[in-house]
DNA sequence: TAATCCGATGAATACGTAAGCATGAGAGGC
DNA sequence: GCCTCTCATGCTTACGTATTCATCGGATTA
């Protein structure tokens, strides 16, 4: 009696229960101070008893915060829609985690990108903001990030750091770690070294690797060979077709750095398949310390890159876009992952 | 002029601007019939124009529906926090895109489970249901689902179809992978067949496995012997202990039926340390398809659960259940990849 | 003792939408 | 030419919360 017939309970039922009015119930729940201890604890205990849980809708209609962000993925169109790359789905591991212990809800999307992110996430009130995950082909990413930005979007999107300032950016120092991968083939006497993976605009992350390696290489008093870069997208054929390009070019080298596992899995088949023995005749290292790096044949060396504060450092960034402020783009450290093919 | 100062546009504004009232604004982008074709288009145009969104908080405070669905992840309490099983990552990718392609949005969490996942998510409104993707001791999984079902909770939950009615189940058929595993031995002649992974009903899923492994097997005129089964759970390590176990234990062997990948492949590092050839000396078959079982040495057999219908029958389940019907449960029919590795 | 103030609470309202009911203008039948 | 019927639309309200403002008893101060 006294409370809907039917139905979850309201604050109203509470108020009734507690012999106050709906406002108190409403700010004794939310930990006001001006609630006296005995009206607030009271009113905890029926709520608990009810199983009384606040509306987030009527919530967040009133109080225009959703306490929720959109986890949204960029890529290439892939025949094999299944396949997520291995290095975001432990990014979305990080941020769940991030998210959870902020209180936050995340709601996420592999949709193909569309024109209207914004406006279906955030101008609909479904999420406060927005994170950006993307690989692909970042000339085409680049436009919707404008769009993103003139509408007011609040995001935060991993990827390169210094491509320019469409919104807060958290990045891996890709420079820094082709420059570790440079030094650690210097090391090792190898001297020609070829790069799997894109080295243009389209793909600043790729391209700043191999940059990195290139300044190490110099330093080390080794001219890399422009001769030694094919292209290729993160996937296995791409990177055993890039492999198979080197190879049939006839051109001298002793060592490959992939622009990520995915492509340097590919790679080590076709160097496998042509005879080349890995490390001895080809030393091989990859990007992104994968699951699957640790368990091929010869176990891969690779850089890992700092995925758990990744995921804390977009969520923290995102929330400060929110409260207004501007963040700066952060580049994180990188470590070389030694393993037996290098 | 007419509308809201600053920030976004209501559907009053749609509806001065297009000389309507609220309520036909509100109906012309529902896509009520009761709308005249011209005024239909001319708030249309002005909505695009106008970056117009609808507030979903107000309506799903006013319908009462989300639109959302909440998926949810039970596990075993692991070391590494940050290893999701690749398994359930890919059912991941096909629930979201089942949820895609029905315009339903998709919440996540891998927060460790609590007490009051129905009152968080369904009570609160911010979800219509939840999907339950767990690996890990069921027994005490179960006593959260009984939980559920008593407070109304719509949930659909992957898993072992036949231990018991809490809830809507979707499951592969796993007593019958386990049959195409057994009869796939006994072709290829291996008669002393170990089991890894746990057997009873801790683990049922695991435990069916078992029980088609041992079907098939008599059907054959093989005898099982409960000796060669050792538990393990879903880790590289579980899998490489229970196999060395399996190899101290003395007892002869020629084949091993891991209940997951992960466990085959923990369990293959052992055989191979331990001298023994694969599949010369012990065949190997694993079970999820995970990417990773391309990639072992050798490649590794392996049962391939139709994730992606999963994904979609998870989201058509719990979608029937939210309509107030009862779906039966569902079993999936699976598929043994044979490789290298039997 | 009267003026003041503070801590605790209640009354009223706004957030933006969707749905039930009422209304009015034509169309058609007789 | 009147009545009914349908179609398109407007009026009003409810969803459940959080916040602003007003209130009121009692404690404090001069």
């Amino acid at each position: 009696m006294g409370r809907t017939p039917s139905g979850r309970p309201t604050s109203f039922d509470i108020a009734y229960r507690a012999g106050v009015s709906q406002p108190t119930v409403s700010r004794a729940l939310r930990g006001d101070k001006s609630v006296s201890k005995a009206t607030r604890e009271k009113i905890e205990a029926i709520a608990r008893e009810l199983n009384y849980a606040v509306d987030r809708n009527a919530s967040s209609l009133r109080t225009q915060r959703t306490n929720t962000i959109a986890l949204l993925f960029f890529e290439d169109p892939t025949p094999d829609e299944s396949m997520i790359n291995p290095f975001f789905l432990s990014m979305l591991g990080s941020i769940t985690r991030a998210c959870g212990n902020r209180g936050l809800d995340l709601l996420i999307s592999f949709q193909r990108m569309e024109d209207d992110w914004h406006v279906k996430y955030q101008d609909s009130k479904r999420a406060d903001g927005l994170i950006l995950l993307g690989y692909g082909d970042y000339t085409l990413y680049a436009e919707r990030l404008v769009q993103l930005v003139t509408a007011g979007t609040h995001f935060a999107r991993w990827g390169s750091v210094s491509s320019d300032r469409s919104g807060a950016t958290v990045g891996s120092d890709n420079i820094g770690a082709g420059r570790l991968v440079g030094e650690h083939f210097a090391e090792r006497g190898r001297t020609k070294v070829a790069f799997l993976g894109h080295a243009d605009e389209h793909y600043p992350e790729f391209a700043h690797r191999y940059l990195g390696l290139c300044e190490a290489l110099r330093e080390q008093g080794i001219e890399p060979d422009s001769a030694l870069q094919f292209d290729a997208v993160t996937s296995d054929e791409a990177g055993y077709a890039a492999a198979c390009h080197l190879i049939e070019s006839g051109a001298a080298f002793d060592a490959v750095f992939a622009a990520s596992d995915v492509i340097a899995i590919g790679a080590m088949r076709a160097l496998d398949e042509a005879g080349l023995a890995i490390p001895r005749d080809v030393a091989v290292v990859g990007f992104d310390n994968i699951p699957a790096a640790g368990m091929t044949h010869p176990p891969l060396s690779t850089i890992m890159q700092d995925t758990q504060g990744a995921g804390e450092l977009l969520v923290e960034t995102l929330l400060a876009h929110i409260e207004g402020s501007d963040p700066p783009p952060t580049r994180l450290p990188t470590r070389l992952i030694v393993r037996a093919s290098s």
